[in-house]
DNA sequence: CTTATATTAAACCCTATGGTTGAATATAGC
DNA sequence: GCTATATTCAACCATAGGGTTTAATATAAG
């Protein structure tokens, strides 16, 4: 059976509800990044970014490593995973009544999943050979 | 190009940040239920469970039909199903991460087993580069 | 040592949120 | 029509949220 920690949800989906944070989280995919360039497309006050940070950080969607005076923040996932495990129970509900954009999406997905397939067949070599 | 409607995803993760409306959410998945009904089992007055009802309502996760003075509200997922799309991209970066540590098991399988072979030999190598 | 940079802390301002209680509305049943 | 039931509305309260500005802290660089 599936334990949800509802503190732990509370606090991701809180984190995730304000839109200046998802962009953030978004931004923390592309690569690391240091408080002041996360902050800098947003229009506000590095203190207000600062904010929005440490509520990522307290959802324990975002690990930050200091590196003499400036703070390195990364995008740390899992706790993301524990949203979606949540989510996933109702899925149930809304397949029985997929409308045409999820049908769209689903293709997209198809397709590039293939597409990985293939270039992975042909493309990629393995990088080392694992001696035994 | 998968398109977020920013507002529509404030509204549905700040729903879902709160535990009774989470509760609520599930109790629905169950069946319909009337306001009160819904209400019950949580030690809170009627209206305060029908304030929570109205934030999921306003969020697009419930819908209400009212039969005389009863309203009965069902779940209704869809919005759901986009918060998960949200999420999906995310994927990529918690599985990334199992594979980071599959691969340093596999490094340290390694390792133990180059010990096991030299004894005691000297020497250390660098641990981890740091990616960009 | 002094100054500049990166970041947080503190104090404050509004507004939103989650909760309450008590009155209002609408409908059902007698 | 009168009364009981289902639900919301309105007013209120306390606290949290998102934002600001002005220190304060820590470290880097002259």
């Amino acid at each position: 059976m599936v334990e949800y920690s509802t503190p732990t949800l509370d606090a991701v989906f809180h984190a995730l509800s304000d839109p200046t944070r998802r962009a953030m989280l978004h931004r923390l995919s592309i690569s690391e990044r240091t408080v002041s360039e996360l902050a800098t497309p947003f229009n506000m006050s590095l203190a207000g970014a600062s904010k929005h940070i440490k509520v990522l950080e307290a959802a324990g969607l975002v690990r930050r490593h200091v590196q003499g005076r400036t703070h390195i923040c990364a995008l740390q996932a899992a706790r993301l995973a524990e949203a979606q495990e949540w989510l996933r129970y109702y899925e149930q509900f809304w397949e029985e009544r997929l409308d045409d954009l999820e049908d769209i999406l689903r293709a997209e997905d198809r397709a590039l999943a293939e597409k990985a397939k293939h270039e992975r067949r042909k493309g990629s070599k393995p990088k080392h050979e694992i001696k035994e």
